[in-house]
RNA sequence: GUGGACGUAGCUCAGCUGGUAGAGUCCCGGGUUGUGAUCCCGGUUGUCGUGGGUUCGAGUCCCAUCGUCCACCCCA
């Protein structure tokens, strides 16, 4: 295939037959959202480079080298969203919408990284994105999860389970990061590389390294858990109790730490195993710093993404992705009167109808290549208008999925025969 | 960014130690001058991912490149 018909690398397209799980995850997390106070926003794709570098740490992997930055013709550096909250806060602080409110806020759409495609990860994916502004929790961060587990539940998702961790005050996660350091710099000769490199740049995150061999001098560090400041350790054990009390099953998970530089305290992540490597699903955290760090009225805020391509394959895994569903009735025309009076009488149909699907045969054909067509459109039914039965003022009705025989219907009464007909069968969801 | 596997019809795939590309499916037409899922008959479909090289000759061997998948890394 030559290049220009080709997708962008890691960019897919959503095809007709996948859609419906998309529009079932949406449709329902849109549901769920609003029963419990959320309000949807809309934010550009695009901000400044400088929001994400402020936001999200000048020295991530995401803004390091996965964001997708251009400069205009205005010769402003831009970049296209690597996650949503940075924009959110933006747009908080920029409509004057802080001012001590509060706002429980959601927002769905794509998200640009340059990593190499694998598995559930992809250049451009969709978030999820949920965020609870101007809340010190603990009592929302149990709501925000609470939230979550409900919209497994709703979609029928089993193989996800919670970990969750508390990252403490900036301060304190500073204190334990110098002792974290000074016991990997102790046994630096038994670290991978790319441990020592994390050294420098984020020691955290070496806690979560998946090589074996340095399981057992993971085991030996210093925990996080056990170097909260008491504010933190009274939220996070508070928060527990919460989750305890609402009997949603957690594990706490010592060495959980984000890639982002903004969060604090309360950290969380849905994960399968499903999903080959990349196991998140959904996660989030707390980032009380984040809005004065970006110029605005210190806010406390928590939030969380889902991986929309992540769970619309989980739905799918679980069988639980809705079939693509058929015309109800397929109209066959001929004759070239019945041709051209086919299309009024799908009209009327439609007027009576309108919560039926009506797939009027398109692009002549003769007689069986029009059954064909009707009997692989799926249709239960298929109404014939011919110029004989048009002259006479008919139409024929043919069940197609039982061995009902073939009728005839005056046209006045055809909608109400459709009607009949279809009353076994399955009303379209809104 | 690093490593491994793989790219043959729209789709799923076959193609031996190099000899000039095949099956099923799908689609279209006919058998049935107005009746579909079966059956029978017929038909269309390919720069063998792309570009080089070796060879009398390359889908097959070599190199490069692009793409897909998987893992590392990172993360949703």
């Amino acid at each position: 295939m030559t290049v220009e018909v080709q997708p962008v690398r890691g960019m897919n397209d959503v095809l007709p037959a996948e859609v419906g799980a998309w529009q079932r995850l949406e449709s329902c997390a849109r549901e769920l959202l609003a029963s419990y106070g959320y309000e949807e926003i809309r934010v550009p794709v695009v901000e400044h480079t400088a929001l994400f570098k402020r936001a999200i740490g000048e020295y991530t992997d995401v803004v390091e080298k996965e964001m997708y930055t251009f400069t205009d013709m205005g010769g402003e550096s831009l970049a296209l969203r690597p996650e949503a909250t940075a924009g959110i806060m933006r747009a908080l602080i920029s409509n004057g919408m802080l001012r001590g409110h509060r706002h429980k806020l959601w927002c769905m759409g794509p998200m640009f990284r340059h990593e190499k495609p694998q598995k559930g990860r992809y250049r451009q994916f969709n978030q999820i994105d949920v965020e609870a502004i101007g809340l010190p929790g603990p009592d929302v961060d149990a709501e925000l999860i609470a939230l979550t587990a409900r919209l497994w539940s709703r979609l029928g998702i089993g193989r996800v389970r919670l970990e969750i961790n508390s990252l403490g005050t900036p301060e304190s996660r500073h204190a334990y990061r110098e002792k974290l350091v000074g016991y990997f710099r102790a046994h630096e000769s038994a670290l991978d590389s790319d441990s020592r490199r994390r050294l420098e740049g984020n020691p955290l995150r070496i806690l979560d390294s998946k090589n074996p061999e340095m399981s057992a001098i993971i085991a030996g560090a210093p925990l996080l858990t056990d170097h909260l400041d008491p504010q933190s350790r009274e939220h996070f054990d508070a928060l527990c109790a919460v989750l305890q009390s609402v009997g949603i099953p957690f594990r706490i998970n010592p060495r959980l730490v984000r890639g982002l530089d903004y969060y604090s305290r309360t950290v969380f992540e849905w994960i399968t195993d499903a999903l080959g490597a990349q196991d998140a699903v959904c996660s989030g955290g707390r980032y009380d710093g984040l809005i004065a760090q970006l110029g605005g009225e210190p806010t406390p805020g928590i939030g969380f993404a889902m991986g929309v391509e992540r769970v619309v394959e989980l739905l799918v895994q679980a069988g639980n992705a809705p079939p693509v569903r058929p015309a109800d009735v397929y109209v066959v025309v001929s004759g070239a009167r019945a041709s051209a009076a086919g299309i009024g009488l799908v009209e009327r149909l439609r007027d009576a109808l309108p919560a039926r699907r009506f797939d009027l045969n398109l692009g002549g054909g003769n007689f069986k290549a029009q059954f064909r067509r009707a009997d692989r459109s799926g249709a239960a039914l298929a109404v014939i208008l011919g110029d004989d039965e048009l002259s006479r003022g008919v139409a024929a009705l043919k069940p197609l999925r039982d061995e009902a025989g073939q009728s005839e219907c005056p046209l006045p009464e055809l909608a109400a025969a459709i009607a009949a007909a279809l009353a076994g069968t399955v009303m379209p969801a809104k």
